[in-house]
DNA sequence: TTACAATGTCGTCGAACGCTGACATTTTAG
DNA sequence: CTAAAATGTCAGCGTTCGACGACATTGTAA
């Protein structure tokens, strides 16, 4: 499954928690946080810490697979809002001399 | 690549970003935080709101992908061969009852 | 060399966080 | 049905975060 957001991911942990027949008292002990901590986190909290999320997932035995992403829609020219996936001949031109190593 | 730990996860940012010939500056602009920020989630910040963290990957075009981690080969018997690869005889029986919908 | 851009680090401060504890609601066991 | 467990929510409090500004360091171009 693909997360894109703090909802789905929250959505994925309180699945995978419930498959496992863990309730959220017993999840919290082997995270290392608060019950009240795993309902904010299983609502999608935004604002969640990175580390308790990696060992909340690690917890109920999931693994987050990063991959580039597939094309944005190549349509228009070099859309300078939002970091295009993909260089363009202007970022290659800019960044053409500092190759470092 | 897989991701375990913020550090990893820094990593990974930072390898992106420089991938796509992109500053620091850049990024925090097109993410929308700080300079400061995007050095410490490079640096592996566990602290890192969950949700400034997908927003910065979406902005160097890498999407996560969840999976059920591949259990540490239970030499067991019958391995189950359904979804859950791991479940115990005993959250089985405990949980038999409660088949909600 | 000098000059500039990119990066790393350090204060300060207001805002947001997580925890404890309690209580209300929902669900399950008897 | 009632009792207990699980879950959702709230208030208070100490801790931590991110933004901002400034400065040091590094690397590249002229």
């Amino acid at each position: 499954m693909r997360v894109r957001t703090p909802s789905e991911l929250g959505a994925l942990i309180r699945d995978y928690r419930m498959r496992h027949n863990l309730d959220q008292k017993s999840l919290a002990a082997s995270v290392g946080v608060s019950r009240q901590w795993i309902v904010e986190i299983e609502k999608g909290k935004a604002g969640a810490p990175l580390g308790l999320v990696l060992r909340t997932l690690g917890a109920i035995g999931i693994v987050l697979d990063a991959q580039q992403e597939t094309p944005p829609s190549p349509k228009g020219k070099n859309e300078s809002h939002g970091v295009d996936a993909y260089v363009d001949i202007n970022t290659i031109v800019a960044g053409a001399r500092k190759k470092k190593k």
